[in-house]
DNA sequence: CGGAATATGTGAACACTGTCAACATTCATG
DNA sequence: CATGAATGTTGACAGTGTTCACATATTCCG
C-alpha cells in the first residue's frame, strides 16, 4: 500500500518506454527530461542515475527506433507468400522490404525521424547493421536466384536504400510537390529500384 | 565615428547573414537568438522586431538554404559542355544535376540538413519549386530528346529525387555502412537512376 | 520647419530547459 | 547487523525563447 516507494524499481526501462511513447506522438526534439520525470513521478535528476545525459537517452531511443524499423522490414519480408519460383520470390521479397520501409516511415513519422536523427553521442558500434543486413541479405538472395546479375551485388543495396530512404524522408518532411499521390509514388520508386539493379 | 548607433540600420539582413554563417558551421539546431544578437552587438529582443519567433527565423534560413541548393543544381546543369546530340546532352545534364545534389549535401552538410529541416512554421507557399522544377525541366528535356519514354514523364522526377535525396541524407547523417566509398556510390546511384527511368 | 506617429532597439523580467553537487533513503553483501 | 553501493531528492546554476514597459531614432504631415 506504500503510495510512493522511494525507489522506482525499474526506472531505466520505464524511462525508455515513456520516452518512446512520447517521441511517437510529439517528436524527439520535444522530448524533455523534466517531462519524462514528471510523467513517471520522479525527480528530474533521477534520470542521471541511468543516463549520463539527455543525448545518451536520445541515442538509445534512436537505436530502439532503428530496431523497430528492422523488425517491420523482416516481418514484411516473411509475410510474402511465394508460390512462384525462387527467382520471382526473391524479387517479391525485395520489393516487400522496400515498401515496408516507406510504409513504416509514413505510419510512424516521428519514430522514423528519430531513428536517423544524428545525435552527438555516436550510436553503439554494431547497432545499425540490422536493417542494413536485411537489405543486403535480400539482395544476395536475388543474386543467387539469378534475379539480378552478380555484378550488381555491391551497388544494389546502396541504390535500394537511397531510393526508399529518400522517398521516406520526402514523404515525412512535408516537402511534397503537389499533384502526386503517396501510394502511386511508392510503387513508382520501388519498381524503379528493381529496374535500376536489374 | 559613432561607436554604437542606437539603430543598426539593416538588422534583418545582418541577422540572415549571420544566421546562415552560423548554421553552416554549427548546424541549425545550435542556432541561438542570444548568440546571434551577441555577435551583432544587439540586444536579444531586438530580433523580435524583424522575426516573430525563432522558428520564423529558422524557416527563412531553411528557405535560403533551399535556394542555395537550387542555384548549385542550375550551375552544374549549365556547366555541362555538350558536343553530342540533344539526346546525349539531356542525359548528361540530368546526371550532372543528380551529382550536384549529392555533392552539395556532402560539401555543406549543415546547410543541406537545414534546407529540409521540418520546421513548425510552414514555408512560404510557393517556395520549394525551384530545385524541384530544375529536376522536372531536366526530365522534360530528356523526354523531348527521346532519351527516356514519355510514359515515365510523371514518375521520373520522384524516382530521381528520392534517389539523390536518400543518398545525400545517408552520406550526411553519419549512417554509413563500412566498406563503401563515397564517390563510387554517388556514381552507382546516379547511373542507377538513369536505368530506372529509361 | 516642428511636432506627432511610427519604427527600431534596450532592460528587466518570466517560465522553461539540462546539469550538477550535496544530501537522503533503500538495497545488497560481508 | 553494519557498511558500502545503488538509487532518488532538493536546491541551485547557467542558458534559452519570449514578453512587456520603456528609450531612441526616423519618417511624415500640417
Amino acid at each position: 500500500m506504500s503510495e510512493k516507494p522511494y525507489h522506482h524499481g525499474a526506472l531505466e526501462a520505464a524511462l525508455m518506454d515513456a520516452a518512446l511513447d512520447f517521441v511517437q506522438t510529439s517528436g524527439i526534439e520535444a522530448l524533455t527530461l523534466r517531462d519524462l520525470a514528471r510523467t513517471l513521478g520522479v525527480s528530474p535528476s533521477a534520470v542521471y542515475r541511468h543516463f549520463p545525459s539527455r543525448d545518451h537517452l536520445v541515442s538509445r531511443v534512436s537505436q530502439a527506433a532503428r530496431e523497430s524499423l528492422a523488425d517491420a522490414l523482416l516481418e514484411a519480408r516473411n509475410a510474402v507468400i511465394s508460390n512462384g519460383r525462387a527467382k520471382r520470390r526473391s524479387i517479391e521479397r525485395f520489393e516487400a522490404i522496400g515498401r515496408a520501409y516507406v510504409v513504416f516511415a509514413t505510419q510512424h513519422p516521428s519514430l522514423f525521424a528519430a531513428a536517423f536523427a544524428l545525435c552527438d553521442v555516436p550510436p553503439a558500434a554494431e547497432d545499425n547493421p540490422s536493417a542494413w543486413s536485411v537489405l543486403v541479405d535480400s539482395v544476395e538472395e536475388m543474386v543467387v536466384s539469378q534475379a539480378i546479375p552478380a555484378s550488381r551485388r555491391a551497388d544494389a543495396p546502396i541504390i535500394a536504400w537511397a531510393g526508399v530512404h529518400g522517398l521516406a524522408n520526402i514523404l515525412t518532411a512535408s516537402i511534397w510537390p503537389k499533384g502526386y499521390a503517396f501510394d502511386n509514388e511508392i510503387d513508382a520508386v520501388v519498381t524503379g529500384i528493381s529496374r535500376a539493379i536489374s
